[in-house]
Order: C-alpha cells, then sequence, then structure tokens
DNA sequence: CAATACTTGACTAAATTGGTCGAGATTTTA
DNA sequence: TAAAATCTCGACCAATTTAGTCAAGTATTG
C-alpha cells in the first residue's frame, strides 16, 4: 500500500495542526509554508478534512484551521480511511451461505478475497495503533536531537 | 491495499495452473473460459507471468501455459509485488544519519514514511506466508463442500 | 501446408491523481 | 463601514494509470 500525495499532505497537515495544538487556530498558508504543500491544493484536502470531522476552521481575517479533536484521539487509519476511502472492502468470506454456490472463477475469486482481507486486518493492525499525538511525538524527537546539533533550519 | 483487476487475474491464473499442475500445459483459452478473464487481455498477463519466472509456455497447436515452479514454492508476495510493482519502498529511516539534517516538513515526511514502512511489513508479512499451493488447497476445499452438496455448477 | 496457439508491440477509452482557478462568503480591524 | 485577509465551493485541467483491444507475426503439430 502506498499513501497518494493527496494523503501524505493531508497526514503533514494535520501533524502541523497536532505540534500547534491549542485554542488557536493556524492559517492555511502558514501549513503549506511549513510543509511545502500547494496551497490550492492543500485547500481543497483541509476542506475535506473538515467535512470529516478532523479539523475545524474560522474565517476571516484572523481565521484558520485547528483540531476538532484531541491529537490521541485521532488514528492513523480513521485519517487514512477517510482521506484514500475504506481500507476494508466487504469480506465475501463472512457470507458463508452463498458459498455452496460458485463457479470456479468465484471460487478462485472468493478464496484471493479472503487472503485480501488478511492483508486489510494487518494494515488496519497498524495504523489503528498510531495516533496523530504519536507521530507529534516522534517529530519532536527527531527535532531535539537536531537541537543538539544546532545547525538546522526551520 | 487493492488488488488491481491485472492483479487478481493474475493470480487466479496461477491458481488454475497450480489447480492442474503436472507435465502438461493449459491452453490460454482454457483458462480465460474457465475464470471468465478477457482472453487478450489474460495474454498480456500470462507474458508478464512468463517473463517473471512464473509460468513458462509452449507454442503452437498443442501449446499453453504450465507454472514454471511447484505451487508449495510460490508466493503470493512474489506474484503481487512481480504484478503490482514493488511492495516495499525505500525506507528513508535506513538512512539514519540524514536523520540530523531535516526540513520539518522533511521531518514529517520521515516519520509517515516509517509508519508506512511498519504498514508494508505487515502486509508482505501476511502475503510471504501465503503459497499458491495454500490457495489451491483452499479451493480444493470449498469445491469438496459444493460436492457434498451435488448442486453446484463448473 | 493448414490449423492452432503463443508473442510482441502498438493503440485506446475511461478512471484516477495531482493539481489550478474564479468567485463568493465571513470576519476582523482601521 | 469598507478594506483586507481568510476560508469555501465547485468547476476545470493535464498527466498518469488501468483495463482492455487489436493486428501481424512466429512456432508447432498433424
Amino acid at each position: 500500500m502506498k499513501l497518494s500525495q493527496r494523503g501524505e499532505y493531508a497526514i503533514q497537515a494535520l501533524l502541523v495542526l497536532g505540534m500547534y495544538h491549542g485554542p488557536e487556530v493556524i492559517r492555511i498558508k502558514e501549513i503549506a509554508n511549513q510543509q511545502n504543500i500547494p496551497r490550492r491544493f492543500l485547500e481543497q484536502i483541509l476542506n475535506d478534512l473538515k467535512s470529516g470531522g478532523f479539523v475545524e476552521s474560522r474565517r476571516g481575517v484572523s481565521g484558520g484551521y485547528r483540531l476538532e479533536r484531541r491529537p490521541e484521539e485521532i488514528t492513523l487509519s480513521e485519517i487514512v480511511r477517510h482521506i484514500e476511502g475504506p481500507l476494508e472492502s466487504s469480506d465475501l468470506s463472512k457470507e458463508s451461505k452463498k458459498k455452496l454456490h460458485l463457479h470456479s472463477d468465484e471460487a478462485a475469486k472468493y478464496i484471493i478475497n479472503g487472503v485480501m482481507h488478511e492483508v486489510q486486518t494487518a494494515i488496519v493492525g497498524v495504523l489503528e495503533a498510531v495516533t496523530l499525538f504519536d507521530l507529534c511525538e516522534k517529530v519532536r524527537n527527531i527535532q531535539g536531537q537536531m537541537d543538539d546539533q544546532s545547525d538546522y533550519i526551520i
């Protein structure tokens, strides 16, 4: 599984909002600059994240975005699911009654689908376990290392 | 992760070849009919599988395809990797020296990449553990169930 | 040599991806 | 209250990928 550019940008944006999480709002332009994301594209993405209940916005001259929920309550699987579409496709193996009326191509598809469902479960397992907060921590960690060197640029 | 149609067809085709594995060769048309795969498209796919070392072919009037290796030696991860491209993208976290010269967008990308690498490892873990032989067994199983009912069609 | 089957490479239509853009609606602040 | 800054909404667009199709060729068998 590879993340689409859109997906990566979405997580980057949420990461910024997570790092500076508080009552204050952050302008789209700041996020775009800091993360080097095309501004207009980011608008679209943040809008999408808004309708997904991840962020809320304020309009007007001192407007911007902030997280709607706390970083520790936002899991990566939710984000990816919202932005890239469903992580799990319908599991045919649940409909075990139909199992007895399969043509041989259906049998093959059925079996393959079963394995792919295992794969999806594994993916969700990983993504479920990581919260936005976790990601922020990691970023803080490597930024801490950078402080030790004191030759970095932000 | 979702399989492309091409990927699903490839596995279906290999499954057929696995089920009837032996010295004999199976015609493309039979596979196409049995699995309901567009014939011309399947040609392309089998060709690809051939160059990947999964199948071998015989030309001429009694030609066809057969597995080049035994079903128990072909793992799903190999198939998917060959047909859908690399399962694992380069792991930035291995290059741990660079870790100290990251702009903040690079830091974010770096962290995200790390998690996605975990995801890929999980995916490979599942696919690695399943051989073509395993899939054949499963198909035989549900076909056995169908025999018990004796109202199925092939 | 005729029929059958794989081989190769070009071609195409439709969907997806990665953006861009214009015009409008809101809110702040001078 | 008007200007300026900011989000909002939907349409638009080019490039890439996906899912096939097709024609002409090569090999093998009977």
